[in-house]
DNA sequence: GCTCATGTTCCCCT
DNA sequence: CAGGGGAACATGAG
C-alpha cells in the first residue's frame, strides 16, 4: 500500500499512541528487516527511551528517540500497527514493546526496512537524495523542478530526488485528471498543463490523506484500473495499458492528451 | 502452473 | 551526468 498518504497515517499512528511513552522493550522476530543495526543495537538505543514528534519526508518516517533518529520505509506492504499485547500477526517484524500494547512493524513482502541513525547527517545519507515533499510542494516550485527535466512526466513524478512521496497510483490519478498522456514530456508543458497537474496533485492528495490511503473510490481511475478491459471513468473510452517509467500504467487515450 | 502487485536499487545501454 | 529498460528482492493473490 504505502504511498504518501498510507505513510502519512503512519506517521498519525505513531504520534498518536507512541510518542512520549516509556520503551519498554524491542522486540525483532525478523531482524532481515534491520538494515544497519543488529536487534541488540536497536535495543540498546531504545529500550528505556521515548519516541518524540516524528516527521514524514515523502514516503519516509522518521522518528528521533533518545540520541537516535529511527527510519522507517515501507516497501509495497508495508505498516505500522498499534496493538494491544498478545500474539503478533505472522508478518510483524519488528516490535516495540509498551506497558500495554505494542508499536508493531509489519511487512509481508519486506520490501521495507528500520533503520537506526545518530544524527540528521546519517538521515539524509539513508534516505538518499529527497525533493521537497508533495504535500508541501509550492506550484512555482512544481513548474521550476518539471521546466528542467527532461523525459516522460509520469518518470518525472515518480522520482522521489526531484518530489518525494508519490508513486504510482497516485502518479496514475493525477495524470488522469490532469487529461495529460504519461508519455507527454516534462518540459515544455504550458503553464495551463502544469496548473492542472498541480491542482490534482494537491486534490488527490487531499482526499487521499484523508482516508488514509488511495482510495479505489468511484470516479477515480483507481476504481477500475485492474479490471481487465476497464473504461475510463469519465468518458468511457476502453483504458491504455503499458509500462511507463517501469511502472504498470493505466491511462485513457481519449481524454489524456499528449499535446502542450 | 502462470502473471501481477501501491517500492527501491543495481546493472547495462544510449 | 541524465534517462530508459530490465531484473532482482520476498511473498502472496487471483
Amino acid at each position: 500500500m504505502p504511498e504518501l498518504p498510507d505513510v502519512e497515517g503512519f506517521r498519525r499512528v505513531l504520534a498518536d499512541n507512541a510518542v512520549r511513552k516509556r520503551i519498554a522493550a524491542v522486540e525483532v522476530p525478523d531482524r532481515d528487516l534491520l538494515r544497519n543495526a543488529s536487534p541488540q543495537a536497536l535495543g540498546r538505543a531504545l529500550t528505556g527511551k521515548r519516541f518524540r514528534e516524528p516527521v514524514r519526508h515523502g514516503k519516509w518516517l522518521i522518528a528521533p528517540a533518545g540520541e537516535a533518529h529511527v527510519l522507517m520505509h515501507f516497501g509495497m506492504t508495508g505498516s505500522l500497527e498499534w496493538e494491544p499485547r498478545g500474539p503478533r500477526h505472522a508478518h510483524d517484524r519488528v516490535a516495540f514493546l509498551y506497558r500495554h500494547a505494542e508499536l508493531r512493524f509489519r511487512d509481508m513482502r519486506k520490501f521495507g526496512g528500520i533503520w537506526l541513525a545518530n544524527d540528521e547527517e546519517e538521515c539524509h545519507a539513508i534516505t538518499g537524495p529527497l525533493g521537497p515533499d508533495a504535500v508541501t510542494l509550492g506550484r512555482e516550485q512544481l513548474h521550476e523542478l518539471l521546466g528542467s527535466r527532461r523525459g516522460a512526466i509520469k518518470a518525472a513524478l515518480m522520482d522521489q530526488r526531484l518530489v518525494a512521496g508519490l508513486g504510482n497510483l497516485l502518479v496514475d490519478e493525477i495524470l488522469w485528471r490532469a487529461r495529460l498522456d504519461p508519455h507527454a514530456p516534462a518540459a515544455r508543458l504550458s503553464s495551463r498543463r502544469r496548473d492542472a497537474i498541480y491542482d490534482a496533485m494537491r486534490e488527490t492528495l487531499r482526499a487521499s490523506i484523508r482516508t488514509r490511503r488511495v482510495p479505489r473510490a468511484s470516479g477515480w481511475l483507481t476504481e477500475v484500473r485492474d479490471r481487465r478491459g476497464a473504461r475510463c471513468p469519465r468518458c468511457g473510452t476502453r483504458l491504455r495499458s503499458a509500462t511507463v517509467a517501469g511502472r504498470s500504467t493505466r491511462w485513457c487515450p481519449r481524454c489524456q492528451r499528449t499535446a502542450r
